[in-house]
DNA sequence: CGATAAAATACCATATAAGATATTTAAGTA
DNA sequence: TACTTAAATATCTTATATGGTATTTTATCG
């Protein structure tokens, strides 16, 4: 995933609704802003150091801080002055209910075809608009290919997870999702044409799982199978990623019809009816 | 675990520092009332309940949701005025590093551990004065031991995972730590008498790995061993948990010695020095 | 150990966000 | 389609949380 959007926590749109919304509490615009950027930063991250990067008053982000740390959504480090994000989030992170069944229901299914393929395993979703990454287990191979788990992307079209949802999309809706985001080149093989795309949905569909050839990253191929749950609406997709050196052409149908597979048991488990 | 902090968010001390600390900024707090308050629902919440449970300004509330909302950490539900927590929090949930570093080193030797034994497999930790369950597996036993991860617990004499803590503080600590609390009887196996517990604190140093027998809910065992870090600081605790029917107290020499086993192995992936 | 720098606390005037009131929109029901 | 209920938006005044400025605390370094 490049880089740009590794940070993770960014909506594509957060760059469209510029602050000073007047139907928001401003203050806790702020507080979010902080999370964030502490959620985002690999190390602790000093008072004055967020107060250059968030231009919110020295005394006010004082006083966000002393809120924040009072009920363990920010931690103080060791170092007097020193913040990182607190355990309460990992708290919160998990009560976000069907996304965890879920997960709960996938982790056994996943650890199997972990052990079967050695690839790295991930578990993804669809949410507002964005896929996210449920669970992950990762492969022998030891690179890490996607982000951190919850990461939001939002370029549906140069991933599998995409494909699978833009298939099951009507026409309209596909339509409208598109054109918001548009068909940027996220690599050089990403799938930039709309007659092209549709192609490749349209085999999406007949196979039951969707392929990812180096569109989202060089190097890196995908087959992902959709999820479905007990109204057999989409859940989300389970995938197999691994790099072109241990993800040949020729393995892409035995792939594919291992998530296929494991995909249709973990839909048993949530209860889809045949 | 007793329902009463099954809800989990619950921080012990949260009954004492009573709203209204000037050094914070209010409508933060109240936001983090809101959070809390949809994270702990099992079901959506609509706009009317969270103000009857609440008391915050029907006004102000709505502007909170509206931030809360576009800010991807609360969801609006399908029904108009129905609210639930959002996909973001999953996302910043995973963002606490070292805790993160630790679940992931010690996943698949907990995968293994669960294999072998066909018991719930707990990955816990100590953050501020609270024991909070970091990773879990469920054995097949299917009786959920332990609340949901993430949750906190205060009452660290009830818990193996407790007593291991316990056990490596110094004197002046521990006592400070136990006065604060107390030695409620959470059940009626819980050791009460301080006396009593220094004994056991003593057979847990002897040992290795820390003993519970239903001193946390009736009907339940565990025993749980120590995992430390390059510093040889205590990281956190590995634990097999079950009920008294399947771990009877013949089992407990040879699964101590089973999670001792594992946790030195997860000391060592954590880069602790022999 | 004294000097320096940064964080935390204290105080207070004022800009501003909160909250009461009223209006519009939406959903559910008869 | 009209009726009912609740949520969302809009408007405006005042209480209040904010953000200056100054002080105290804490840690670091020569």
């Amino acid at each position: 995933m490049p880089s740009r959007s590794a940070s993770g926590t960014g909506n594509a749109l957060t760059i469209f609704m510029n602050k000073k919304n007047p139907a928001h509490a401003p203050a806790v615009d702020r507080a979010l802003d902080v999370i964030e950027l502490l959620a985002a930063s690999e190390r602790e991250l000093s008072l004055s150091e967020i107060l250059a990067m968030l231009d919110i008053p020295r005394q006010s982000l004082i006083r966000i801080l002393n809120t924040l740390c009072d009920r363990g959504i920010v931690d103080r480090a060791q170092q007097r002055g020193y913040y990182r994000p607190g355990m309460k989030l990992l708290h919160l992170g998990n009560s976000i209910q069907d996304k965890i069944k879920l997960r709960s229901v996938a982790r056994p299914y996943m650890q199997e075809l972990a052990q079967e393929t050695h690839k790295t395993i991930e578990l993804s979703t669809l949410d507002r608009d964005q896929l996210v990454l449920i669970e992950q287990i990762e492969g022998t191979e030891g690179v890490r290919l996607y982000t951190r788990i919850g990461s939001a992307y939002p370029y549906l079209h140069a991933v599998a997870v995409g494909k699978i949802y833009l298939a099951h999309m009507d026409e309209e809706k596909r339509h409208k999702v598109l054109e918001k985001i548009g068909l940027p080149a996220v690599t050089e093989y990403t799938i930039v044409d709309m007659k092209e795309l549709e192609e490749d949905l349209s085999r999406v569909r007949e196979n039951g799982y969707a392929f990812e050839d180096q569109e989202l990253r060089k190097g890196v191929r995908r087959v992902v199978a959709p999820i479905y749950d007990y109204r057999n609406d989409l859940a989300g997709c389970i995938g197999i990623a691994a790099t072109v050196f241990s993800f040949e052409l020729k393995d892409r149908e035995r792939f594919g019809q291992m998530v296929k597979e494991t995909a249709a048991r973990i839909s048993s488990g949530m209860g889809k009816k045949k």
